[in-house]
DNA sequence: AATTTTAATATGTAGGACATAAGTATTTAA
DNA sequence: TTAAATACTTATGTCCTACATATTAAAATT
């Protein structure tokens, strides 16, 4: 008899502690029985007895549930569901230095293609006090341009404002936590930010212009940082 | 004396528990000696009497570090860093029965602006070979689209198929994630699909058109999810 | 020198003990 | 009788000790 593929017969020995298995089946305990936020959970004591496992074990996959913010505990009353914080975990090891280079490719992809997908958003929530907002921060940043360290700042103070005019907390907390990793990846550049389109071209765009002529500026704007890009 | 706002003169009492505490001491930590992957850390009873804490506590602690992939543990060799995993904490929790309504909202804005920034990098990397492969999602669709159950599966498949089409796994992964959510905000509509835009007109877009028309396609493509958004 | 055996060590798991906060029941005082 | 003070109960938070287990390092054996 043949051998064949031995990594196909054989599974993989789990390197799977105690610890992670509970963390799995609670969440899908948690998904199965369909709980709402606010809807109290078993005591640890319950747990540990259905499960099998130490106090300490559980308590280690009940740790990571209460950091996703997922469960929230009282001492006497118990624990209770809560409605997560879907990026709260993803801001704690969004560090250029910790994250491997195709994943930091990834995420200066990710950002680009958000920003050329914003006009939409944008050309149906902006206001007049907003895109104001916007022309003073990018005709302060006309008066300072000679300094090169108010460069990083004006543009992130710049391109943060335009997200923040989305109104969508989310989009624009999750630009903020893309923001090192871009920094990191171009910081080392030279290239005269802008190319042919400035910022206070885009303001003048979001002003007058339309959907589409903002989004063709936008693209220009960041010409440079597609040229970069790998096929 | 005048008592005036006492909520900005009284710190909120933290309710953060120790392993809250050493969670974010590690993390600083960690940044702060700027550490590798691969670096090996210290060992739990070193950074339980640095950090004046017991191997309980610190325990709960590393679970967290060692749920979002930072750390990775060997029995006698210790800990040693490793590249986080950024999205899979996220997906853990996206449930849309969980997540909360505003959030919710977030996301399904954060998705059409995605799809609308997708064209600079399709064009960028799309293959014959892809698009092939994309015709082919979409014509089946076609042969089948008379059945309601198919058209989820559909949908599914060819905006999927064009994320991977960017090479962008992260972003792959990402759309992936916030199927559940779109699905489920979606599911009560009897909306034809499509509108005037179809998935079939899309790949001949990509195929013959420019980037801009693809964009063009696209948008109407989605027209009928944008008119749902509000001001 | 190569191989086997033994020892050492860091993490994984278990279980007991007590602290603490926060409800609940009981007693006390007006 | 009711309000306030007190004692009790309970579930989580923290600490500690002990031992299992895997894996490297050292020692012993051939």
């Amino acid at each position: 008899m043949e051998i064949g593929n031995l990594h196909i017969d054989i599974e993989k020995v789990s390197h799977k502690t105690m610890a992670d298995e509970v963390e799995t089946k609670l969440l899908e305990y948690l998904k199965r029985k369909s709980f709402k936020p606010g809807d109290a959970l078993p005591k640890e004591m319950e747990l540990t007895a259905a499960l099998g496992v130490s106090r300490n074990v559980l308590r280690e996959a009940l740790s990571r549930l209460r950091m996703l913010g997922l469960i929230e505990t009282k001492k006497r009353r118990g624990m209770v569901l809560s409605s997560p914080d879907i990026l709260g975990s993803m801001e704690r090891v969004m560090d250029p230095l910790i994250i491997d280079d195709t994943t930091l490719q990834d995420i200066f992809e990710l950002r680009l293609t958000l920003e050329m997908g914003l006009a939409d958003i944008l050309f149906l929530r902006k206001t007049k006090k907003d895109i104001e907002e916007l022309e003073k921060i990018a005709l302060q940043e006309k008066a300072t341009r000679t300094k090169q360290n108010f460069r990083i700042k004006h543009e992130v103070d710049f391109h943060g404002k335009i997200y923040q005019m989305t109104g969508n907390r989310t989009l624009q907390r999750f630009q903020n936590m893309l923001l090192p990793i871009f920094g990191h990846l171009v910081n080392e550049e030279k290239v005269p930010i802008g190319g042919k389109v400035s910022h206070l071209d885009l303001v003048n765009l979001l002003k007058t212009g339309t959907r589409e002529q903002f989004r063709q500026g936008m693209r220009e704007h960041l010409e440079h940082h597609f040229q970069k890009l790998k096929k």
